[in-house]
DNA sequence: TACAGTAGAGAACGAACGTTCTCCACGGCA
DNA sequence: TGCCGTGGAGAACGTTCGTTCTCTACTGTA
């Protein structure tokens, strides 16, 4: 039997996906129920419709990136491999063949203009990414403006890997953010 | 008499403003043919389509963008500052109350997946910034990983002064890149 | 077996889209 | 003046979307 819980976890699985591969107006609610293999009344039973579905997806996946990186973050042998773990997070992800850079940054392109909840769930991510990596700096002992420096690394390498689908400019963001730490 | 030119620059001039600052999904082609004061048949006498028409106000704004930051560039008292005034365009251009970041970075989140001609024209801008910001750096003596680095860090504080509202990451990054600048 | 209630399949609906077509007003020319 | 062709306004068309509704099959229970 499955309970409605694990239905919902599906369908927020078949969304992810599928929003991250060709953005989410490019899904329609009929493509996203035969992904998910659910009825369309069950699927407008467990949410209150797309834009909701969106809202979930997104804080989701935040929780899901957060852990993943965390486990390239704990798994580090010195702080500084810890900060520059993330980096090495972004290649490996660019490593699939679906990779389409950053969700938020993608969906705040698409329906930041329309939308004030997905704004909001951006930011969120945007500023906890900032936050964690700021922490890691600032235990080195390091100033923030290079906290600043790598976040902005962080997030230009991750746009321009998925554009030149390549995990090269992840590399160079990590070069660039070793030369920080060890230089000031 | 209005020329058949002036009509087009004046469609292209109001699609770009009304897709960057909705995003080309969600401004259909009445609501722009009303901005533009154009009739329809008028409007796909001159353009093959939507398609088309985000393509060109694509490859308008590309060089819009070149020329406008080669005024700071030019306007720049050392090399060092020429590099570093693309910062200063960013932070001059995120003044403007309707700044959404990179248009080609927004574009290629909402139509790269389903665009092959965008996501052409995305990767032609992003290589030309690119190399015009690892021309002016190797005319300073200094590694290519610098460009690169600077490169990563204009991107990032791209999409981060839009998401942020605030020219703040732009005067990180130009503080950061004028650090690398100076220590390599 | 008879029945109540749930859930699935997918038809149906209204709205919005991109695109084309119809109709009419107007200006140049004989 | 009469005629032709261009162009504007916007109705119309076919499609697609998000969402809801209808109908039917099935399950558990007495």
């Amino acid at each position: 039997m499955t309970t409605d819980t694990e239905v919902r976890e599906r369908v927020l699985e078949a969304a992810d996906r599928l929003f991250y591969a060709k953005s989410a107006h490019a899904v329609g609610m009929d493509e996203l129920r035969a992904e998910a293999g659910v009825s369309l009344k069950k699927l407008y039973s467990l949410f209150d419709g797309k834009d909701a579905l969106v809202e979930e997806v997104l804080r989701r996946r935040e929780e899901a990136i957060t852990a993943e990186t965390m486990k390239y973050v704990l798994r580090a042998s010195s702080p500084q491999e810890q900060v520059l773990a993330v980096f090495d997070w972004m290649a490996d992800s660019s490593g699939t063949t679906d990779f389409r850079g950053c969700a938020f940054i993608n969906s705040y392109a698409e329906l930041g203009p329309s939308s004030d909840r997905v704004t909001a769930v951006v930011r969120h991510q945007k500023s906890g990414v900032r936050g964690a990596i700021a922490a890691m700096v600032e235990a080195m002992g390091k100033p923030e403006w290079v906290a600043d420096s790598i976040f902005l690394l962080f997030e230009g390498a991750m746009t321009n890997t998925a554009i030149t689908v390549s995990s090269e400019p992840a590399r160079q963001a990590r070069k660039a953010a070793r030369f920080l730490l060890e230089s000031t």
